[in-house]
RNA sequence: UCCGCGAUAGCUCAAUGGUAGAGCAUUCGGCUGUUAACCGAAGGGUUGUAAGUUCGAAUCUUACUCGCGGAGCCA
């Protein structure tokens, strides 16, 4: 019985004979000669069946594969650059392991649409899986940078009593006899008391938005990670933001480089993510729009367009910080030598994917945050347990939120976020 | 919620008031090195739904349904 491997570890298997399972990607035939381009999740791999060198059941069943047909495959490996991967199987035997009839996906362009319906077998297209392979490794590398640092990982919970900012519309559900009860839009508020227990978390999970959102840039359902650190200020938070985007970006470039190539991303722009970025203030932002022709009028938030002027004049991700206090989150502290202002951090990504970070240094002060609170008509009872925090050796600390999907999509070189996440959540679409 | 665009074969599209077509997919035939293989043949349609204009509507008008893109909101 020849050995079982998979298609990412040929090269050590030239010259032997294997046997590979997986599915039919795509066929072509010359008469006695059949190409069937074998997919195991690994790669893709051509396999060769001669008429004469197998057996006429075997050059039949060959035949008749049809794609997506899941087989079994053994023969010999060889080096072949002619064949995608550089490997090539000599096939002695061809085994159907179940048929596939009239697979939806041709090897024919489709629309999104199309595509989107039968997300479940889009993802097994090369694109589709590159995209996801490069999207765990992502995760993989985030997790990795927290835990190397002391960072503990800290679950919040993602059924909520009430809404985390207060701005945001929020899926709402009946929880038992006490309410409603809210899908998370942030693990926030709940990190900042595993900072004053645990000095540095972050969190790691799904959140929720029901907004109406109908742009490329925006899901329902989509994952953020959530660091927060005791006794860092904004300053500390930017250097930590910098510093741990760059380990992702550029971690993720070295170890994926085969699939964005599959993607053909041209990385030389993501090699330039490295410290330091710049930091400009929002008042330096406005001043960048006007010599662009922008009249922006204080006190606004920045828009997408003009987020993209901002970030077009960097190589790499820019941080504007200090916003106009009145267009951020209640819990943001505000700038000691201006009052109009937030501690607040937004972090732009290069070539328009816009903002993948937001974060701030949170109000610390006990009678300050509940003053905040009653300014933004939120009711206090649900913010005791927040409180406390305050009210017990409070300390200066800050965070920020990565979006997780944004930032898959721009080392991706995507032009909608729905590709960077198995099963996309959107507001007109909760299937397959 | 607002603005714009769209819906024709299983899929991607063409047909701009006069017999609804091509490529891919499927089925059959041919080809011993193919690279979204190629060559030949066949089957496949209530043109999103409803009404209207017209001798005649995929095409023009109105309404509706669904989708796509963008704005706002945000990661």
């Amino acid at each position: 019985m020849a050995q079982k491997v998979y298609i990412k570890d040929l090269a050590e298997y030239v010259g032997k004979e294997v046997t590979l399972k997986g599915w039919l990607h795509n066929k072509r035939s010359s008469g006695k000669v059949k190409f069937l381009i074998l997919r195991d999740g690994s790669g893709l791999l051509q396999c060769i069946v001669f008429k004469g060198n197998v057996t006429e059941e075997v050059f039949d069943t060959a035949d008749k594969l049809t794609q997506e047909s899941s087989f079994e495959v053994t023969g010999l490996v060889k080096e072949e650059p002619r064949a995608v991967g550089g490997y090539e199987l000599d096939a002695t035997d061809v085994k159907l392991i179940a048929p596939s009839v009239d697979y939806p996906i041709t090897p024919k362009e489709h629309g999104i649409e199309f595509l989107i319906d039968h997300r479940h077998l889009w993802l097994r297209s090369q694109r589709q899986a590159a995209i996801l392979r490069i999207r765990h490794r992502t995760i993989k590398a985030i997790r990795d940078f927290f835990d190397d640092r002391g960072f503990v990982l800290f679950d919040p919970p993602i059924l909520t009593p009430n809404a985390c900012e207060g701005t945001s519309t929020l899926f709402e559900t009946e929880y038992f006899d006490l309410g409603p009860a809210y899908l998370t839009q942030s693990g926030q508020l709940y990190a900042e008391a595993g900072a004053m227990a645990l000095g540095k978390v972050y969190t790691f999970g799904p959140t929720f938005r029901a907004e109406k959102s109908k742009t490329r840039r925006h899901l329902t359902e989509f994952w953020m990670v959530e660091p927060e650190v005791a006794f860092n200020d904004l300053d500390d938070n930017m250097d930590l933001a910098e510093e741990f985007l760059e380990y992702v970006v550029q971690t993720v470039i070295k170890e994926k480089a085969d699939d964005l190539k599959i993607l053909e991303r041209d990385v030389t722009k993501l090699e330039n993510v490295k410290h330091p970025f710049p930091r400009i203030s929002y008042d330096e932002g406005l001043e960048i729009l006007k010599k662009n022709g922008v009249d922006f009028e204080w006190g606004n938030d920045l828009g997408g367009a003009d987020e993209t002027i901002i970030s077009s004049q960097y190589d790499r991700p820019v941080m504007v910080h200090r916003y106009p206090a009145e267009v951020k989150a209640f819990y943001m502290k505000r700038d000691p030598k201006n009052e109009k202002l937030a501690l607040a951090v937004d972090v732009l990504a290069p070539e328009g994917y816009g903002e993948i970070i937001g974060g701030s240094q949170r109000e610390d002060d006990l009678d300050l945050l509940i003053s905040r609170i009653k300014e933004h008509n939120l009711p206090q009872e649900f913010f005791d347990w927040y409180l406390d925090l305050r009210r017990y050796g409070s300390v200066p600390h800050s965070g920020f939120g990565l979006g997780l999907e944004r930032t898959v999509s721009w080392i991706c070189g995507l032009d909608h976020l729905r590709e960077a996440i198995p099963f996309p959540r959107m507001i007109y679409r909760n299937t397959p």
